[in-house]
DNA sequence: CATGAATGAGGCTTCATTCAT
DNA sequence: GATGAATGAAGCCTCATTCAT
């Protein structure tokens, strides 16, 4: 009977389901919750995507792209020293999410599909993938650092770059847990000591000359 | 068969279902298949734990209870310089955990049941207290190589402690994902970056200046 | 197989379910059942009625206002004098019930519903609001009697109306557990004891001289 | 484990179950319940009764029985005028089962299971078997009264007998679900009714000439 | 295209009953 | 005899999906 005709009908509904699965988790949430907060009939829903699965995988698919794509930009839009932009990296990704923390419980419902997902393999492929190119981006940041003398050259940037995605995700997993706790500035701290880690080390002498 | 109460048929029980959980998630678990597992009826379950969520919870309550203590135990155990025991704590972490990592599933599991469980708050606050006693010992390890004199005294230990189990965790979870991913190695590769990254200032300078 | 919501589903379902638990009692019925009896999927008796204990109490008030309506209509028609409106009146309720005896089985899950079930307020509730308004029909047939000179005018018409229902309830109570008693006839008699004995003093005596 | 040779065993748990049925209804009791009311294990009441059905039957023949022989008792007591002794026993029914009026609760699952129970058959027999016998208690009160000319020989004992039960029955029920209804008022001044209803013409016809 | 009434497979849970101790 | 841990049959209800309108 309505007749909206939307022509972003199926973003429409994607967003609608990013929300309702985010606040209610896979499980809990009725396709009548995404019809109704995407004021569709239920039918609706089925017309744009095959089943609940093939929605929530919709929306997974679409957070990564999101994220890979901000995460490629700030990558490419930095300027200054390495350290300079490591730290606006890391600044820029944890006040991103910081910013809309509700959505981590999605993330986390995107992990669990990893594990017990029918569709399991597919969510771990598109999650791997999704790291893979995240790594890069840090990868070549570190890489420039060292072709800049600004970094120990014989770090090894890709070991380097898969911890520091990781140290994000578990101080947003940590600050999901405890509303408490200060993501930020623990990200902040622990940059320092990654930069000193990876500082070269003449630079260090010329530090600590300085210094002494 | 038995009617004689089985002293640990609880404990047969949760262990049971630890494993189904882990293979399958808790939506896709079915109460029958942990009974059978157990080798129970179906009933008998449910003179244990009140519902298919209470299992749920008890079998995450048992896996930090381990995890906890066997991280304490090895935090109380080590040895040796600061930078060996760091060493020698990530890569038994680390190597416990990938040792049987189809659990990690159900760690997956558990952070999802933080967002959408209906018993989330009580997630949420037993994977907190967790994370802060971990937190703790990793703390302690750290203000022991200040207090030796290993480790630089205005490194905030709180914050690094914080970062290092989340990195742990965020490789665990990136092996996961990707069985070719080395984790181990790439643990102990940022385990040195961040021991650079920690270490006196005139430490370094001495060490630079052998090295020069 | 109908998509269109058809109009009397409702109704539908109240009568198959009133028959389903006027054979089987409550509990022995089964939602499948009556989802049978109706021609309807187990599913859509949820459509219209939240648990088997709304259907249930639907079906109760259902009767309760027919049984009402039936009984106000009754009242309302009768002419003639008093004593022929009290017998025309007792008669039609009880060979109205006797013809549907089967419901009578349903009348006791109700009575048996305000001792025992969940609800047992609102069941209770109702059943007295229906008598109270059952002895407002009989309680007015007797004023009226009395504004007419037909019957004693210091009978308490109240108490002899809440007499007379229960007498009724209870003939057709004993029909029930006796298909050889013969209500209909045993009420006649009653009554007639009972128009003797609402008599007005002078046309008793003046009956009793005649007959002497 | 407990070995309290209690010689009544039976009888522990014949009352223990009467007050829980009373109190949550059949199909609302679990058989813990009795066996916890009744201080014994669950298993016990299996040693007394084969099933919770078999239960329920003892618990009302109890009943039956006890009520019986409590009315045949009054009738026997009775004396004075045939009205004094119909107001007597009235009275003394009315006043027994107000004191108790939760057993009541009792009563009317008792009816229900004549329609519902797949032991319906059994319960209805021994519920008619019961009223036919208080009939003829009454009957016997009426015909006495008959045989003394002090009430109207045409009178049909038996009709009117069953009639009065059923009266107290269903004024009982009233006062069941309105505690408001004062039923000992009523029944008393429907007596009265009944009285003059069944007294003999020529009684009558003095009192009526007295009170001219 | 859009809708939402209808559907029924399937799961959690209850609880009467059994039987080893 | 007495017990209560173990059992599994059985039912209410949910909800993804379909399809007539």
């Amino acid at each position: 009977m309505a007749r909206k005709a939307d022509p972003n009908r199926r973003a429409t509904i994607l967003t609608a389901a990013a929300q309702v699965f985010a606040e209610k988790g896979y499980a809990a949430t009725r396709i009548i919750e995404v019809a109704q907060a995407a004021q569709v009939g239920k039918g609706t829903i089925y017309e744009y995507f095959s089943s609940k699965e093939a929605l929530f995988f919709a929306v997974f698919e679409a957070m990564m792209t999101d994220a890979e794509r901000s995460v490629a930009l700030v990558g490419q839009a930095l300027s200054g020293s390495f350290a300079t932009r490591l730290e606006m990296l890391s600044d820029t990704i944890i006040t991103t999410w910081l910013d809309e923390l509700s959505m981590y419980g999605l993330v986390m419902e995107f992990w669990s599909a990893t594990a017990s997902s029918p569709d399991r393999a597919r969510f771990k492929n598109t999650f791997q993938a999704g790291y893979v190119r995240l790594r890069k981006v840090v990868r070549r940041l570190i890489r420039k650092g060292q072709a800049d003398g600004e970094v120990d050259s014989t770090c090894d940037a890709e070991a380097v770059a898969a911890a520091l995605i990781g140290t994000w995700d578990a101080l947003l997993l940590q600050a999901w847990l405890d509303p408490g706790f200060d993501a930020k500035s623990t990200a902040r701290t622990f940059m320092a000591v990654i930069l000193r880690g990876m500082a070269v080390p003449s630079a260090v002498v010329r530090r600590a000359d300085r210094e002494v």
